[in-house]
DNA sequence: AAGGCTGCCTGCTTGC
DNA sequence: TGCAAGCAGGCAGCCT
């Protein structure tokens, strides 16, 4: 499933293939694609046609490409099944929902395939706002977006406060794109893992420093998914030249259940929760409730 | 404020 | 064997 590693690596793929480049062609083969765009897919096409496209940006698992009038963007979501992938304009892609062509300064001609088996994600056009917390611009639908942890911006002090401030656990918390973005199901288990935090503690029982030791294992996860060219299941996810990445086979709680603990050797546990599968050691992943 | 729940989706796996 | 139910889950929106 796309989380901030997989949307980043296709984003740096995405990037030399259509910054500068301008839209010669677009095709809505799957309306449901553009159930985020505000309007009916001849609106989408008639506004993308012959328009210049800029340097490809990301927050969280949202990734846009703003137009040459820096205006408004085209944003897309990889949702959970959803892959950009950059051909040459003679390669069809099963399941492509919707397809661009542009012409590149750098690739000549090039084919955007926007392929999506189960429609969860989406491709639309949007105006920039004023970004929450004032510094640049975002498309409407990411305002309400944190940033992520690899964001320069990413205020450490402000998420520690913030989340020991709420009366939640701390994996629900995790996954709150408001607070923290660009954290998913996988990368929230194998940070949890990593930092030896159960997924139901409470946040408000976690001290300063723990949730400071929790940010440092999201950021690591994600940079060591990021070398490791993202996470794929099958063909689920795949960069923008159809390529599986590998960090699949360095999973240490996600997908493991009934597998030794990597550290300890106890069988790692999958428990349902939040209508999602929740992976972690139950000896190393402890609930702690302070005594008062 | 927090959180439960639904709808949006397809394809693979499981169970009768 | 064949079909149906179960399962995977990000996000918006609704409700309590």
């Amino acid at each position: 499933m796309p989380e901030l590693p997989e949307v980043e690596v296709v984003r740096l793929g995405l990037a030399p293939a259509i910054t500068g480049a301008t839209v010669r062609s677009v095709e809505v083969l799957d309306e449901r694609s553009l159930r985020r765009h505000d309007g009916p897919a001849e609106d989408f096409v008639d506004r993308l046609l012959g328009v210049g496209l800029l340097a490809p940006e990301r927050r969280g698992k949202f990734l846009w490409v703003p137009l040459a009038d820096a205006q408004s963007a085209l944003v897309v979501h990889l949702g959970m099944s959803g892959q950009v992938l950059v051909r040459t304009p003679d390669i069809e892609d099963a399941r492509t929902r919707i397809r661009l062509e542009v012409d590149s300064p750098q690739h000549g001609l090039v084919r955007i395939n926007f392929v999506d088996q189960r429609i969860f994600g989406s491709m639309a056009l949007d105006a920039f706002v004023p970004a929450a917390d004032g510094h640049g611009l975002v498309p409407s639908q990411v305002a309400h977006i944190a940033r992520d942890p690899l964001d320069p911006l990413f205020d450490d002090a402000a998420f520690v406060r913030r989340l020991r401030g709420k009366a939640t656990t701390i994996k629900r918390a995790l996954l709150d794109q408001t607070l923290v973005s660009g954290i998913g199901n996988i990368y929230a288990d194998e940070a949890l893992w990593r930092a030896r935090i159960h997924y139901d503690q409470p946040t408000a029982a976690l001290s300063a420093v723990r949730v400071r030791q929790l940010l440092a294992e999201v950021r690591a996860v994600f940079a060591h998914a990021l070398e490791e060219g993202g996470t794929s299941f099958d063909t689920q996810y795949l960069n923008v030249n159809g390529q599986s990445g590998y960090f699949a086979h360095s999973l240490k709680a996600y997908g493991q259940q009934g597998s030794p603990c990597p550290r300890c050797g106890t069988p790692i546990v999958r428990e349902q929760f939040m209508n999602r599968g929740s992976h972690f050691c139950p000896r190393c992943q402890r609930v702690r409730v302070p005594r008062d």
